[in-house]
DNA sequence: ACCGGAGCCTGTTAGC
DNA sequence: TGCTAACAGGCTCCGG
């Protein structure tokens, strides 16, 4: 599920219920979702007692800013989804690691597929040290983006999903991306004109941001943390649209398999 | 550097 | 209708 946008999405929805709260307990209910430090009861002794003061972003992380050395981060994975409820609420089926607050609240990560991790470290840069630039930042120009280039060979479409490459693009984004630009998922990266670098750049920050307007896509799991559904799977161009025509060149679109993940490309404009 | 495949998980859907 | 296989928004590790 979760590409920039929805990650977005869920830090902006959950600030005004965060911001100034003091996280005071812990439950887990799927041990292995935390991810550091190894051991929960170290985990509680650094977190609990501690006010989150803001929230951020940085790529498909969740950034949680504590009056502590530490900084809590949490990755969505594919199915992860954050929202805040009474203690008193029933818990949901998935429900894996919950944070009591000190207003009788609760943050509540939910997770169908258990990939989702929570992790609590002094230096964010153990987890966030290689991710790439990010791609709505105003230091994301053109000049930097064709300099990452540099070198590469690689097919196109699996190093847009290289989050070292650039940070929060996944499989969605880039298919939208590719097909706004015009050019081919399968192409090698160092086959792209300088003119088709520089439309890739754009697409890249439009259907990002496009994404962030329409508040995310629900395909299946995704949610706001008020729990509504978000509304930019109404405005795929070519992402899940299968065999129907492109809405620029009528062409039927089609699916294929490209570094592993299903690829929606048009053949009659994405060359 | 880069690629493909397996693995991590559960649930839904497509196909027989 | 019922079963099975494939597939799903992410990412890491491993061998080649």
């Amino acid at each position: 599920m979760p590409e920039l946008p929805e990650v977005e999405t869920v830090v902006r929805g959950l600030r005004d219920s965060l911001e100034g709260r003091t996280i005071t307990g812990l439950r887990t209910y799927w041990p292995r979702h935390i991810a550091a430090p190894a051991d929960t009861a170290e985990l509680k002794h650094r977190l609990l007692g501690s006010q989150i003061l803001s929230l951020g972003r940085r790529g498909k992380y969740l950034l949680f800013q504590l009056d502590s050395p530490d900084t809590l981060i949490m990755h969505l994975k594919m199915s992860g989804n954050l929202g805040v409820f009474d203690a008193a609420d029933p818990l949901h089926r998935h429900d894996r690691t919950v944070f009591e607050l000190d207003n009788g609240q609760e943050l509540r990560f939910e997770d169908m597929r258990k990939f989702g991790k929570v992790y609590l470290v002094a230096n964010t840069e153990t987890v966030l040290g290689k991710l790439g630039p990010e791609p709505l930042e105003d230091s994301f120009t053109l000049a930097s983006f064709r300099q990452r280039f540099a070198g590469r060979s690689r097919v196109i479409k699996p190093l847009l999903l290289d989050q070292t490459f650039v940070a929060g693009v996944g499989n969605i984004y880039a298919d939208e991306a590719l097909h706004q630009a015009g050019i081919h998922p399968q192409r090698r990266a160092d086959t792209l004109t300088k003119g088709e670098v520089a439309r890739l750049h754009a697409a890249i920050r439009a259907v990002l941001q496009t994404g962030i307007d329409k508040q995310g896509a629900t395909l299946t799991t995704y949610r706001q943390p008020d729990g509504r559904l978000g509304g930019m799977q109404n405005e795929f161009a070519i992402y899940d649209r299968g065999g129907e025509p492109c809405f620029r060149c009528g062409q039927p679109v089609v699916k294929i398999v490209v570094g592993g993940r299903g690829t929606h490309y048009c053949p009659g404009c994405q060359k």
